[in-house]
DNA sequence: GGTTAAATTGGAAACGTTTCCACTTTTGCG
DNA sequence: CGCAAAAGTGGAAACGTTTCCAATTTAACC
């Protein structure tokens, strides 16, 4: 046992610069360089150098360079959920993005929880990672972004409205949610709908904010009766049960159309038209709001509202690297289009 | 713009060990002391210090620490898509366990890539992670964990059948694919169903090999003609169109019931049935493998098999953790049922 | 009170890099 | 060939911690 603890010790003594400068011949600080730069070494001491790393296998400690260069290499990505299918393909975008350039992502879900954020805020500071992207639950946890900025690191924001002081904004990516909405209604509208209900989280993050001004704006510019748009707010989707649909499809004056959130939102809808026995597009419209496997594959397949998860990722990432990188200013933000997917879930409402 | 440099500059120093022994009018070890062990420091120099790191605001630099201590308090996640729910799910869990100890989790995922896999664990082991968490692509590219492991760091394997040397298995969660997927045909079998496809990704993977192997014994157990157990394989569920599903279904002999993996498969499966009129359950009887909410909220809802996510990312943390702290050895393995939960998507064949 | 043991403390040596500085060596050029 | 500039090199000082060690103070005991 202490046999097998002492051989895996022996593994694990790893080999050192200065191990990899004796081998060679030359000072660690000429290591240093042929390994790095390659500027101002000599033929010589470089091929040396090489060999006597690769005969080594020395392979350099990341963690201590760090120290010294005052860059880790890493970044932080803060989401509130990452089994979300919504956060989860921006997640992978974004980490296929910065690996290719040589960062590592370190990944922190908060489930919403301000506390939990600012717990995380604390742990990327103290890790002194060299920038973040985040997606905060709500938008007015602004402190602990500014201090995390405090710190030095760039910070970029996805799809949410962070305060900030004067006119320096936060770098963020956004997606279009209000003219996507916008889009989606006036779609609605144009078939005949008079009574649309729009469900989704509520209002504390940019994204709902978005959609319902969209949602409004198309009412307005329609000239029709604006009591006819119906806002459902659910605290989370995660919150949002069957019942609630049920309820809302219940009503005597019940919507004709709905527009719904996500996965969980949209199943609950979903369920409860089915249990009130309502055919789709018949009896009811549906417009999905992210096009999930669930809206593409549904029976009927569901019109859905759609973008780029994948872009944003990149984007984020991007925008990321831009500010590590300190090269001339750029773009801080980026908008990225909604659009409306056609499928078969939308009919004119049956009059009656 | 220098001002505001300078501004930035002076914002980033931060406050180091020294500063708070000269504020608190000790020696730096004591500082260290006093804020980690709390061991053999007096009362007074105790509360100096505390008033000192807190009236400084005094945050450690973990990337300083973790190069004396020789461990860096994060460990690797690796997965070949986290956008995949299966894996976001299992990577949730597993990150939330490993915060509450205090970890930080990189997440890397490698598209199923050999190359990307090896280039990880390197990464990896030149960040010095504590530890890591993985699910390659395949089960053959031991070569890149058994580097790894020989750094030293624990390797927890994801559901997968990593082949080892001697007697000394890796720790791993594994999940019972083959009673689940037995339990399934034998439900299947028992209504009356005797040709049955099962849809999943190939045999490179311990889940497909599994659920192969239970198809098969449920078969052979029931004493029906093996010849209707058609196994479908697939590279990966990317490949998977509806095409194969078509084809599939089209056979003069087909199949009454399908066994069908994950979101892509089941999905193209679906709209397949869909596409050539074939009502389920009436002519075709559909089961899920992995409890999505694609299945959920089909309608009809669909059967499937499904074990909890949570608990293999949960349990993997919790036996990184235990090899973390190198404390007497625990079990190395975790084995996690599947349940069959049923709904509405299977019934008797029709007669013909 | 004296002696020994225990507790506390300061100073310095790691940890593995990069980078600065002074010093040689080479190169370029008239 | 001589001389200045450029290029290459070794040694040592950081980076911010923890931990070892020796020295001091305090506690404990007879």
């Amino acid at each position: 046992m202490s046999n097998m603890l002492t051989r895996v010790a022996e593994i694990v003594s790893r080999m050192t610069i200065r191990d990899v400068a004796r081998e060679a011949g030359v000072s660690v600080g000429s290591v240093s360089r042929a390994l790095n730069g390659g500027k101002n070494v000599s033929a010589r001491v470089a091929r040396d150098v090489a060999a006597a790393a690769e005969k080594l296998g020395y392979q350099p400690d990341l963690q201590a360079r760090s120290l010294r260069t005052r860059t880790t290499g890493m970044v932080g990505c803060l989401v509130s959920d990452v089994a979300n299918p919504l956060y989860a393909s921006i997640v992978q975008a974004a980490e296929a993005r910065l690996r290719d350039a040589g960062l590592l992502m370190v990944v922190a879900n908060t489930a919403n929880d301000p506390a939990r954020e600012r717990a995380v805020v604390a742990a990327f500071r103290s890790r002194r990672l060299d920038g973040m992207l985040v997606a905060p639950g709500s938008d007015e946890n602004d402190r602990a972004w500014r201090e995390l900025a405090a710190g030095g690191a760039p910070v970029v924001i996805l799809d949410r409205d962070v305060p900030h002081e004067e006119d320096t904004p936060w770098p963020a990516v956004l997606v279009d949610h209000r003219e996507g909405a916008r889009t989606a209604t006036r779609y609605l509208i144009g078939l005949g709908h008079r009574r649309i209900a729009l469900l989704t989280p509520g209002a504390r993050m940019r994204p709902g904010r978005e959609r319902i001004a969209g949602f409004k704006a198309a009412f307005a510019e329609a000239d029709v009766d604006p009591a006819g748009a119906l806002v459902c707010l659910q605290e989370s989707s995660m919150d949002f049960a069957q019942g609630d649909a049920l309820e809302l499809l219940r009503r005597d004056q019940r919507p004709t159309a709905i527009i719904a959130l996500g996965t969980r939102i949209l199943a609950g809808a979903l369920r409860a038209a089915r249990d009130l026995g309502l055919s789709i597009p018949a009896d009811l419209s549906v417009i999905a709001v992210g096009d999930t496997d669930l809206a593409a594959v549904h029976s009927p397949a569901i019109t859905a509202l759609r973008w780029s998860l994948e872009d944003v990722g990149r984007a984020a990432a991007e925008l990321l690297l831009q500010r590590l990188r300190g090269t001339g200013e750029g773009p801080s933000r980026a908008l990225l289009p909604v659009d409306l997917v056609l499928r078969e879930s939308c009919a004119p409402p049956t009059a009656k």
